[in-house]
RNA sequence: GCAGAAGUGGCGGAAUUGGCAGACGCGCUGGACUCAAAAUCCAGUGGGCUCAACACCCGUGCGGGUUCGACUCCCGCCUUCUGUACCA
C-alpha cells in the first residue's frame, strides 16, 4: 500500500499557512540568502510542468540555506500586464483586473500544492497600483535625467548646463528632451491600415496570414536611452557569475565595435556619413548604398528614376524586419542616378540603395568595398559593379578578387595611396590607424565606436500596462506627474479595442484622457501610450526586499541587507530572458545606482537557467501516399513537423509507433517485423497543438507533490533539457514509499524496527557519507545525485531489522528540502514538536564519511589484473609488496620485467612490465 | 553562416586537477510470498566468447594524437539542441 500522501500533503500545507511558518525571519543580524525565480506570467492555462522545475530548485536551497542559520529571502510575485490578457478580455468581455485576479488565485493555489516556502505577505504584482506606482515613478526619475559623459552616469535635467546661446524657454525644453533619458522619437512600428492598430512583433504573421496588410510606418513613441549605459553594461558582466552563453549573447547584442565615420560628397554637393570599421579599405570603395529610409535618398535621386525608386522604397517599408533577412537571400537594390566622390583617390562612384543596409545601425549608410567584403562583393557581382582588391594576405600572394572578397584583418594594404596617404605595405591594424589619422586631420572623418545595442521602445499602444505618467498642453508643453501625484492609475474601461488612430485603447476613455490640470489650470492630456511588459519586471527583486513600503520602492535598510554585497545571490530562470529582461533589468539598476538608490553595481550576481523539460519520446514511421513504409534516413522534417520524402520531396504521412514494436540496431531505432525500416524518434517540445503536454495538477493527485519535485530534479542535471517520462516517475514515487516503511508502520506511528542503539562503522558510513554528499550538491545545484545518494542510504538501511533512531532521525532531515510534506510527517513521528522548516540540517564527521579501507586496483601493463583491500593511505612499498603476492598479478608478470611502478595514492598501483 | 552547450546500456542519467566506465532510477529476466494477481522483498541485467565458472577480448558519436593509463587533454570531422542572424 501506498504511503497516504494526499492526506499528509494537505494537513501539512494548511498546517503551514495556518501558522506562518514561511513568514520571513526578521532578525537582521543574522547572515542572509536572497535566491530568485523568474517571476511567471499568471497565463489562464495555469501552470505548466516547466514551472516547478526552477521553483523546486531554488525551494530546495532556500530550505537547504534557511536549516544552515541563514535568513532566506525565497519570494513569488506575479508579472501580470500584458497583451495576453488583454486580448483574453477583448473576447470575453471580462475585464483584465478580474481575469488577472482569478488566474493569480489559480497560480497561487498551484504553487502552494506543490509545498514551496513562500511568504505570501511578500507578494509582488505588477499590476497593483501600489507596485507599478513605483515604476512609474523609476520612468520618471529616467526621464528626469541625462547622461553626463564626464562622470559615466546619469544626472538630474536641474544639473544640465543649458548653452548660453538659448533663451527661448521653448529652446531650453527641447534642448533638455534632446538628452532626457526618456525621450519622444519618430520610430516605425507594425502598422496595420485595415484593424487601424500597431501590432506587436509575434502578432504579424498572425495577421498576415489571415489576409491583412502590414507595413512600417514611424509613429509618436517613448525611447529609453539605454546606449548611453552600453560600455557599463558590457564591461560590468565581468562582475557577475552567469553562464558562458548568456554573456556571450550579451556582449553580441551589445555589439561593440570600432571603426570610423567617413564623410563622402555627392556630386550635388550633400554630405553622406558612412559607419565603417575598415577604414583602411576606402581605396577599394567603389560605391556607395543607402538605406531605402535614408534622410538624403529623396534629394539625390535624379528625376527620371523618381518613380522606380519610390516602389522600391515603398515595398521595402511592406517587408517585416523578418521578411527583409528572409528574402535579402539574394540581395536586391536600385541605382539612385547619383554619385559621389572617393575623399581617397577622388573616383566618381555611383550611389545606390538597398533594404539590405539598415537605417538603424550606424549611420544608415556604407561605402561598398566588394573586393573586402563578402555582402558588398556579392552585391557588386549581382549588379555589376566594379570589385577593386586592396589589401593581400601577404606582399607576394596574388589571390582572385573577382571570385571571391579577401576578408581576414591579417593582410598588406595595396592599390592605396594618394598624394598626402600611403597604406601600401602596413599591416591592417596600422593601416586603419594610419587611414583615420588621415581622416581627422582633412576634417572628413573620425574614430568612431560603435554599438548594436539600440535605444529601447518603451511605449505600447495597449490598454493593459502602466499608463505612461506625462501629460501634454494645448500650447504644446508637457509636464511630469510629481511623486505625489503617482500612482497615475489606469481607468477602468469595458473596451479594449483601439482607437483606431494608432493609439491605445485609452484614447477613447474621454473623461480620462482630457482634464484641466490642478497644478497649473491648463487643459491637458495625458498620454495614452502604456509601458510595455519590461517595465515590471526591470525592479521586481527590489520590491521582494521591502513590499509593503509607502514612501519609496525599499528602504535603504531593507535594500541594502538583502542585495550587498553583489546583488541577489541566486537567480533562476530560462534562457529564453537571457538578453532582453536581463539587460533591461541591469540598465534600470544602473540608474538607481547612478542615483544611490542602489548600492550594488549589478542586480544578479549568480544566474542559472533551468533547462527545458520535453514531451515524452516519440517515435514514428512513414509512408507516402501509395502506401510504400518509407525508411527515416530518407525523411527530411521541416519547421512546422511535417515530413517528406528527401528524393522527391513527396509529403508523407507519419505514424505514431509504441517502442515495444522498434528494435535498436546501432544508433537507431527500426521496426522489428521490418528492419530495413529506420523510424524517426525525438522529444519535442511540450505544446498544445502537439497534445503532449503535463499538466502538474495531474501527477500530484496521482503520485503527490514530493514525487512531482523529486521527480523533476531526479531527471538529470538541472541545466539540460531532458525527456518527460511518464512511467519514471515511479522510481521517486517507490523511493518515497521505502522511505516511509522504513520508518512509519501501517498505522502511522513509529516502526518498532526503529530503536535508540549506536550505529555499527558501515551504518556510520552510509549515514554521514550521504549528510556530506547533500551538503556539497545542494550549493552546486546538483540535485539528481543528492537523490541517488539518499536512495543509496534507504537501500542500506533497509537491510537491517534494527533502524538506529539517529540516522533515520537525521535522513529525515536531509530528505526535508526536496520532498517537505513527507519529512514533516516523519519529523513529528519521530518525536519532534517543531516544524522540520526551523530545523538544522545535520552535520557530518569528515572521518566517518570516508572509509577506513579502500579497494586498491592492481594494473599490470595498464591492465586490471586485480583489487585489493588495503587501509586508506597505504604507502607504496606495502602496496607494492601485497599486490605482488596476488596470483593474477604473478600469472602476468611472469618471465617479465618490471621497468616501472606507477603508484597514485588510494587510487592504483600499476607495474609496467615487458 | 556565427556563438554556446551536448553526444556514455533498451531509456533518464552517474563518473573530470587523466586512474575500477555505466552509480541511482525506469524497463526487462528469474526467484520468494500468494489459490491467483497486485504490492513487497531477493538476485541478475553493456556486448562478445564459453555448457558454465574462471579467464580473456571489445566498448563512452567518428578519425587521428599525447600518455604507463583518455568518457576526461590536443587536432580534424559528424550529429543534435539552444540562441542569433546582412550590424558594414
Amino acid at each position: 500500500m501506498a504511503y497516504p500522501f494526499k492526506e499528509i500533503e494537505s494537513k501539512w500545507q494548511k498546517f503551514w499557512a495556518d501558522n506562518h511558518t514561511f513568514k520571513i525571519d526578521e532578525d537582521y543580524s543574522k547572515p542572509k540568502y536572497y535566491v530568485l525565480d523568474m517571476f511567471p506570467y499568471p497565463s489562464g492555462a495555469g501552470l505548466h510542468i516547466g514551472h516547478p522545475e526552477g521553483y523546486t530548485a531554488t525551494d530546495i536551497i532556500a530550505r537547504f540555506y534557511k536549516m544552515n542559520g541563514y535568513n532566506v529571502l525565497h519570494p513569488m510575485g506575479f508579472d501580470a500586464f500584458g497583451l495576453p490578457t488583454e486580448r483574453y478580455s477583448m473576447e470575453t468581455g471580462i475585464h483584465p483586473t478580474e481575469a488577472t485576479k482569478v488566474n493569480i488565485e489559480n497560480f497561487k493555489r498551484q504553487l502552494n500544492s506543490l509545498g514551496f516556502n513562500y511568504d505570501w505577505d511578500r507578494i509582488v504584482n505588477t499590476t497593483d497600483p501600489e507596485y507599478y506606482k513605483w515604476t512609474q515613478w523609476m520612468f520618471l526619475l529616467i526621464y528626469n535625467s541625462w547622461y553626463d559623459h564626464n562622470l559615466q552616469k546619469a544626472r538630474p535635467v536641474s544639473e544640465l548646463a543649458i548653452p548660453k546661446h538659448l533663451s527661448d524657454t521653448r529652446e531650453i525644453e527641447e534642448y533638455i528632451d534632446s538628452k532626457r533619458l526618456a525621450y519622444i522619437s519618430m520610430i516605425p512600428v507594425n502598422w496595420c491600415e485595415a484593424l487601424g492598430t500597431v501590432l506587436a512583433n509575434e502578432e504579424v504573421d498572425e495577421w498576415k496570414s489571415k489576409g491583412y496588410t502590414v507595413e512600417r510606418k514611424p509613429m509618436r513613441q517613448w525611447m529609453l536611452r539605454i546606449t548611453e549605459y552600453a560600455d557599463r553594461l558590457l564591461n560590468d558582466l565581468d562582475l557577475v557569475e552567469w553562464p558562458q552563453s548568456t554573456r556571450d549573447m550579451q556582449i553580441n547584442w551589445i555589439g561593440k565595435s570600432e571603426g570610423a565615420e567617413v564623410v563622402f560628397k555627392s556630386e550635388s554637393g550633400e554630405n553622406i556619413t558612412v559607419f565603417t570599421t575598415r577604414p583602411d579599405t576606402i581605396f577599394g570603395a567603389t560605391y556607395l548604398v543607402l538605406a531605402p529610409e535614408h534622410t538624403l535618398v529623396s534629394s539625390l535621386t535624379s528625376g527620371d528614376l523618381r518613380e522606380d525608386i519610390e516602389n522600391y522604397i515603398k515595398s521595402a517599408a511592406e517587408k517585416s524586419d523578418l521578411e527583409r533577412q528572409e528574402l535579402n537571400k539574394d540581395k536586391t537594390g536600385k541605382f539612385i542616378g547619383a554619385y559621389a566622390i572617393n575623399p581617397a583617390n577622388g573616383n566618381r562612384i555611383p550611389i545606390w540603395i538597398a533594404d539590405y543596409v539598415l537605417a538603424h545601425y550606424g549611420t544608415g549608410a556604407i561605402m561598398a568595398v566588394p573586393g573586402h567584403d563578402e555582402r558588398d562583393h556579392e552585391f557588386a557581382k549581382k549588379y555589376n559593379l566594379p570589385i577593386i582588391q586592396v589589401v593581400a594576405p601577404s606582399v607576394d600572394v596574388i589571390i582572385d578578387i573577382d571570385n571571391e572578397a579577401f576578408c581576414e584583418k591579417s593582410g598588406f594594404g595595396i592599390n592605396s595611396s594618394n598624394d598626402e596617404v600611403s597604406l601600401n605595405g602596413l599591416q591592417t591594424y596600422d593601416a586603419i590607424r594610419t587611414m583615420i589619422g588621415w581622416l581627422e586631420g582633412k576634417n572628413i572623418g573620425k574614430g568612431k565606436v560603435q554599438f548594436k545595442l539600440r535605444d529601447w521602445l518603451f511605449s505600447r499602444q495597449r490598454y493593459w500596462g502602466e499608463p505612461i505618467p506625462i501629460m501634454f498642453f494645448e500650447d504644446g508643453t508637457k509636464r511630469a506627474l510629481e511623486s505625489d501625484e503617482l500612482p497615475l492609475v489606469l481607468p477602468p474601461v469595458s473596451d479594449f479595442k483601439p482607437a483606431g488612430t494608432g493609439e491605445s485603447p485609452l484614447a477613447k476613455v474621454e473623461s480620462w484622457v482630457n482634464f484641466i490640470d490642478k497644478k497649473t489650470g491648463k487643459k491637458a492630456r495625458f498620454e495614452t501610450n502604456t509601458m510595455p511588459q519590461w517595465a515590471g519586471s526591470c525592479w521586481y527583486y527590489l520590491r521582494f526586499t521591502d513590499n509593503k513600503n509607502t514612501e519609496i520602492f525599499a528602504s535603504d535598510e531593507m535594500q541594502k541587507y538583502w542585495m550587498e554585497p553583489a546583488g541577489v545571490d541566486l537567480y533562476v530562470g530560462g534562457s529564453e530572458h537571457a538578453v532582453l529582461h536581463l539587460l533591461y533589468a541591469r540598465f534600470w539598476h544602473k540608474v538607481l545606482f547612478d542615483y544611490g538608490y542602489v548600492t550594488t553595481k549589478e542586480p544578479f550576481k549568480k544566474l542559472f537557467h533551468q533547462g527545458l523539460i520535453m514531451g515524452e519520446p516519440e517515435h514514428f514511421f512513414f509512408r507516402n501516399a501509395a502506401g510504400e513504409t518509407i525508411s527515416a534516413e530518407f525523411v527530411r522534417e521541416n519547421d512546422n513537423f511535417e515530413f517528406f520524402d528527401k528524393r522527391n520531396n513527396e509529403k508523407l504521412i507519419q505514424n505514431k509507433i509504441a517502442e515495444d514494436n522498434l528494435e535498436k540496431i546501432g544508433e537507431h531505432f527500426y521496426l522489428k517485423d521490418n528492419q530495413a525500416i529506420r523510424v524517426h524518434s525525438k522529444s519535442y517540445k511540450m505544446s498544445k497543438s502537439r497534445g503532449n503536454v503535463v499538466n502538474p495538477d495531474t501527477v500530484v493527485s496521482e503520485f503527490g507533490a514530493d514525487s512531482l519535485r523529486l521527480y523533476e530534479m531526479f531527471l538529470g542535471p538541472l541545466e539540460a533539457s531532458k525527456p518527460w517520462q511518464t512511467k519514471n516517475i515511479i522510481g521517486v514515487f517507490n523511493f518515497l514509499n521505502r522511505v516511509w516503511r522504513l520508518i512509519a508502520d501501517d498505522n502511522g506511528y513509529l516502526s518498532s524496527q526503529v530503536q535508540k542503539t549506536e550505529l555499527n562503522p558501515e551504518q556510520e558510513y552510509v549515514l554521514h557519507s550521504t549528510i556530506k554528499k547533500i551538503s556539497e550538491d545542494i550549493p552546486a545545484l546538483s540535485f539528481n545525485t543528492s537523490i541517488a545518494q539518499m536512495m543509496i542510504f534507504v537501500n542500506e538501511f533497509n537491510k537491517y531489522d534494527i533502524k538506529p533512531f539517529e540516522a533515520m532521525e537525521k535522513f529525515v532531515r536531509c530528505l526535508a528540502p526536496f520532498a517537505p510534506h513527507i519529512s514533516e510527517e516523519l519529523w513529528r513521528i519521530l518525536g519532534n514538536s517543531e516544524s522540520i522548516y526551523f530545523a538544522d540540517f545535520p552535520e557530518y564527521d569528515e572521518t566517518k564519511a570516508s572509509k577506513s579501507t579502500i579497494e586498491l586496483v592492481v594494473q599490470v601493463s595498464s591492465k586490471i589484473r586485480g583489487k585489493l583491500q588495503v587501509n586508506v593511505d597505504i604507502d607504496q612499498a606495502s602496496a607494492e609488496k601485497l599486490a605482488l603476492e596476488d596470483s593474477q598479478v604473478k600469472k602476468h608478470l611472469e618471465g617479465k620485467e618490471i621497468k616501472k611502478v606507477i603508484f597514485v595514492k588510494n587510487k592504483l598501483i600499476n607495474f609496467i612490465a615487458v
